[in-house]
DNA sequence: ATTTTTTGTGAGTGATTACTCACTTTCATT
DNA sequence: AATGAAAGTGAGTAATCACTCACAAAAAAT
């Protein structure tokens, strides 16, 4: 039931009024559950249908081919659940002002995203598995990104350059080195350590501490 | 010829009179190409073979079956290239203290690592995919990193710690923050946006100053 | 020079692949 | 209650898959 609200909202992208079936969102679930474990190349369509207890051929009549299904996956994911909200957390703070300092703001943005790929994992690492092979993913992510976050990140960026706070490097180096130094610990507490006994909290504020003493102006 | 040269190399792991044919080296060119560019998974044996110029029968009398020649290709890089080189460079630093500073070290290692992917990207982009879909490969390399990498790079840390460079955080910690903010830089630069006009002096000596301000004791 | 071993071949194998289509069932509209 | 549209079905299809094997050529060992 949490389960199906959350994937029928996905694709819930072009209409308002979309109306998914519950055979739909089987299909969509068995999808993505099989493309995380197994990859999208490794993973038949006949696979999915035995897994979501449906016919084959009802996958094709919803998606008329297996990389359609995909996409159907991946693109809604990008557009309506990575790039609002992230645009939101950005424009909250930009726009309101309601940070008082670039860590204050790394911490919202660190703790949003920690739930958010704690809730979605399957969902980011079919993305992150397959971006290397479908231009499509690549491209979409791409605008996605340049289009929405790294406009509203730049601006987060100079503001808090111009009251001194952070160091005067080029932004687009703030911006990749706080991305990637979030992004590695992600990856690390995710997808190469999953088993490793890690204590979140703390391990976070270090990052934060370390990506401060990084970019803080002295 | 060149080529030829360092494939034949990465199979001679356990014989050191490994001879190879030129068939052999043919069908693991043209496996690393095509792994590198499809993925695994969606590579066909028939079309390795085609590109190799040899007969599919050739591949399977050398390699019983597919994901052997995946191994085959993988774990050598793995135990063969990877570990010594960065062993031998911790090694250099930790008993011979060649280097004065954790900065210095940190400038070594990733010029070392910048040109050893430059020039393995292929090898690097297979093992990166696949790491997650072969628990042979992963058990590989943990096996790797946490016998012969974490080990030296900790008496490394501890070291510099002592003399007062670097701060108290846990070693693992330091060691996290330091791979992935490199790592991060490659990632970005090789994978992400392989595209972009990049300043690598530049962007690397930047990289290590901010991760020396991030870890530097104050 | 002859035998043995290694390397290479390519047609052939059954299994599986993504996808189709004629048909049935369910649902919404009147 | 009748009608049309949408959703669902599963046997069928051609193509492709990883892999085999009987045989041939080349190389090595005698």
């Amino acid at each position: 039931m949490d389960e199906q609200q959350w994937i029928a909202n996905l694709l819930k992208e072009n209409d308002r009024d979309a109306k998914l079936t519950e055979k739909q969102i089987k299909i969509l679930q068995a999808a993505v559950e099989t493309f995380a474990e197994k990859g999208y190349a490794s993973t038949s369509t006949s696979e999915i249908a035995k897994k979501a207890g449906v016919a084959e051929g009802t996958i094709f009549r919803h998606y008329k081919t297996k990389k359609d299904l995909l996409l159907a996956i991946v693109i809604p994911t990008l557009t309506k659940v990575i790039v609002p909200t992230v645009a939101k957390e950005f424009a909250k703070d930009v726009f309101e002002n309601q940070y008082e300092s670039y860590e204050d703001f790394l911490r919202a943005l660190i703790k949003n995203r920690y739930h958010f790929i704690k809730k979605n994992l399957p969902l980011v690492r079919i993305f992150w598995q397959e971006f290397a092979f479908h231009p499509e993913i690549k491209e979409e992510f791409q605008k996605a990104f340049t289009e929405n976050v790294y406009q509203r990140f730049k601006e987060m960026v100079e503001q808090f350059q111009e009251k001194g706070e952070i160091v005067e490097l080029p932004t687009a180096s703030i911006i990749r080195m706080t991305i990637t130094t979030i992004g590695g610990f992600f990856l690390t507490r995710f997808v190469i350590m999953p088993e490793h006994e890690w204590d979140d909290e703390v391990e976070i504020e270090r990052t934060i501490q370390f990506l401060m003493n990084g970019l803080r102006k002295r």
